[in-house]
DNA sequence: GAGCACTGC
């Protein structure tokens, strides 16, 4: 092998040296047997007492009598505790033994992901010996399983967020658990600084902020000294080896260690990172032929992609066992699996034994300047490389072979990875923020303040769609607007949508436009899914062709076929589904709104023109208008841009509408329709005012379209 | 004439 051994303990890097903290006798739930559950008052379960034990095994049962000491001491509490401690299973359980859920009090532990808050949810309630949904909960989107009698509710961060929203006190809650803080997402963050200023006002709130990584000393600072316990992870030791060489071409590198891993070290799964799914299934197939080219000399190699696209029974694959040995007295077989990120955060696959991490991964940037979002490979955080090592170490000790000198381990990659706040477009968290009373945003004690031109660019947006006044008050619109888990600009849309006479049709583009494109194009098969779109598509532009999809696949559910039908038609059927819930809850909101659901009869000249107008009132920052050249150019920015090749749009019209600006091999503007220059006047006068706006044709042939309207009078 | 890291409401 090319690389220079290096043996560096896992438990001791960047994990510090851990504080052991003694265990206070008899304080042991519920006693060694008969004991009676206070919260069902009846006789423990056998299985009860049998998972237990196994509790009392896990390191966080040491931390038991520490974490309520400081629980009653201190109104926030911060506790550190990597991979296998036991804490997103335990500190409920913990706090609530101690005593802090009476009445009607509950503690709310916050989850990244839905999957985690529904698993931890079913796991703690049989611990606890309870039925799920009863005493022990979970709240996610589209699903609430927790009642009256619940005591601990695990519900995602986003959803915790949507409760401020109604209950601004969070007055149902006597803890606050914010887990895996370290992920940063958006609604943590946005937690944070709410949480900081509820406290100020409920002295009797707790909060526990709980990280995997020492980063939890920056949270300490933010809430103001709020003590540290750690805890021990459970992790096998890892060795780590980096490369002497810089390398050029990573994912040839990755492609060789993994086939070296494969023909020389001893049995075990072999995990590989890379950033996305193209590549992933190029390095499958490479890896995939050149391991079979090794004939007898290695074992069989089962490759296996991983990534959040692929279908749920494929991503099962990554579970499967390993291949047995070709022959008698041949080698073992061994899974190798390709993955993006998603095996770093949200699965996490026992058996693996070596982990291939090149150091990159793709990252959302935004940038303020030209308002977009995008996708870039960047180097990523040692914190992320530390937990992609650890991916090796989870049953027995292991390797990690990372594609980078350590020189640059050390010094060029960053300790931490940007929190999302950072790298996001402001427009609905903004929102979010304003319709939970945050007056001052400026001021708002953010952990990471956000770059003040992005909350610039956020609060111009929303003036602009009429849900702040001029002096950035939350208008009345913009109270109806924040109640949808959706853009500004999809809401507002939405929410317009009644005086276009076309709520119904706006209610299904709003959630076709939510949720994964729902066009399936395999490389290979491409002409045939091409054909196949053509039985949907609508001259007037994209958003229209995503109606004739979803109503398509309404008529195929009557007669039931309507799964068989997109697997004929090319058609995502779990995208689908899932605009369909997305529909539902959005119609629900907008009863609860007395937004009125209605249509325009379908025979009507204007059936049509009234949803292109109804999207024009969201939309009207993302024109682009045709120059001599032939080329668009987007309206204000004048950014010149290609419509996307999958826009339906043959006719190229004047004036477009854009749903998103996508910057890659090119700037392409995606999910567009064709509308009239009259209607940007019409709807949006304030925005198409010439008085601010810089010399383009576009602006020429507004000028034209003003004076016309002039000489009418 | 082409993508689509990952989540979440």
């Amino acid at each position: 092998m090319t690389e220079r051994k290096r043996k560096v303990d896992l438990g001791g890097e960047g994990g510090g040296v851990v504080k052991r903290v003694e265990v206070e006798a008899g304080t042991t739930a519920g006693g060694e047997s008969g004991g009676v559950n206070p919260l069902t008052h009846l006789a423990y379960s056998e299985r009860y007492y049998d998972i237990l034990k196994g509790r009392k095994g896990l390191p966080i049962w040491q931390a038991r009598s520490e974490l309520i000491r400081m629980l009653n001491e201190h109104q926030t509490t911060v506790l550190v505790g990597e991979t296998g401690s036991g804490k997103t299973t335990q500190v409920a359980q913990f706090i609530c033994d101690a005593g802090f859920c009476s009445g009607q009090m509950m503690i709310g532990c916050t989850q990244p992901r839905r999957v985690a808050a529904m698993s931890v949810a079913k796991r703690v309630s049989e611990e606890m010996d309870v039925n799920l949904g009863e005493q022990v909960g979970y709240t996610i989107r589209f699903e609430d399983v927790s009642g009256p009698n619940t005591v601990i509710k695990f519900l995602t961060d986003g959803m915790l967020l949507r409760e401020a929203m109604t209950d601004p006190q969070l007055s149902r809650y006597s803890v606050i658990i914010l887990d895996e803080a370290h992920e940063r997402t958006l609604a943590t963050d946005i937690l944070f600084g709410l949480l900081k200023e509820i406290l100020e006002k409920r002295k009797d709130l707790k909060l526990v902020v709980m990280s995997a990584t020492l980063e939890a000393e920056k949270f300490q600072t933010y809430f103001i000294d709020a003590p540290l316990i750690k805890v021990p992870g459970r992790l096998f030791p890892v060795e780590i080896f980096y490369t002497q060489e810089p390398e050029r071409d990573y994912l040839e590198a990755a492609i060789r260690t993994v086939l070296q891993i494969h023909q020389h070290e001893d049995p075990g799964d072999v995990l590989l990172f890379l950033t996305g799914e193209e590549e992933i299934e190029e390095a499958c197939r490479r890896i995939s032929r050149e391991a079979y080219d090794m004939g007898e000399t290695a074992g069989e190699a089962m490759v296996i992609p991983l990534y959040s696209s692929l279908p749920p029974a494929q991503q099962q694959r990554i579970f499967a066992k390993a291949p047995e040995p070709k022959g008698p007295g041949g080698k073992p077989g061994r899974k190798i699996i390709v993955s993006t990120n998603i095996a770093e955060t949200s699965l996490t696959i026992d058996g693996i034994v070596y982990v291939v991490d090149p150091g990159f991964s793709k990252q959302k940037v935004y940038n303020p300047r030209v308002r977009v979002e995008s996708l870039l490979v960047t180097p990523i955080s040692r914190a992320s490389a530390h937990q992609r090592s650890g991916r090796a170490g989870r049953t027995r000790p292991g390797k990690c072979f990372r594609l980078y000198t350590e020189n640059s381990f050390q010094k060029d990659l960053q300790e931490q990875t940007y929190p999302e706040i950072l790298r996001s477009n402001l427009g609905s968290v903004v929102l979010q923020l304003k319709k939970l009373g945050v007056e001052d945003l400026v001021h708002f004690d953010f952990m990471d303040p956000p770059a003040p031109e992005t909350l610039m660019r956020a609060l111009e947006l929303l003036n602009y769609l009429g849900a702040l006044d001029d002096e950035g008050e939350l208008t009345q619109i913009g109270a109806v607007m924040s109640e949808f888990p959706l853009d500004p600009q999809l809401s507002k849309m939405l929410v317009a949508s009644p005086q276009f006479k076309c709520s119904n049709e706006i209610l299904t583009v709003t959630a076709m436009l939510s949720v994964p494109n729902c066009f399936v194009r395999p490389r290979d098969k491409a002409r045939e899914a091409d054909a196949a779109k053509e039985q949907f598509v609508h001259s007037d532009g994209d958003h229209m062709t995503l109606l004739n999809v979803f109503h398509a696949f309404k008529q195929w559910q009557a007669t039931g076929e309507e799964k068989d039908m997109c697997y004929n038609n090319w058609l995502n059927y779990r995208s689908l589904k899932s605009a369909e819930s997305v529909r539902d809850q959005l119609a629900r909101i907008c009863n609860r709104l007395n937004v009125n659901l209605v249509s325009t009869d379908f025979s009507d000249r204007y059936y049509y023109i009234n949803i292109r107008k109804a999207i024009v009132s969201g939309y009207f920052m993302q024109v682009a208008h045709m120059e001599k050249s032939g080329k668009y150019q987007t309206v204000k920015d004048n950014e010149l841009v290609m419509l996307h090749p999958s826009c339906v749009l043959g006719n190229k019209p004047e004036w477009v509408l854009y749903h998103e600006f996508v910057l890659t091999s090119r700037h392409y503007i995606r999910t567009c329709i064709d509308i009239e220059g009259d209607w940007l006047v019409d709807i949006a006068p304030h925005y198409f005012d010439l008085s601010n706006f810089p010399v383009c044709a576009a602006r020429r042939s507004l000028e034209r379209l003003y004076m016309k309207r002039s000489k009418g009078k």
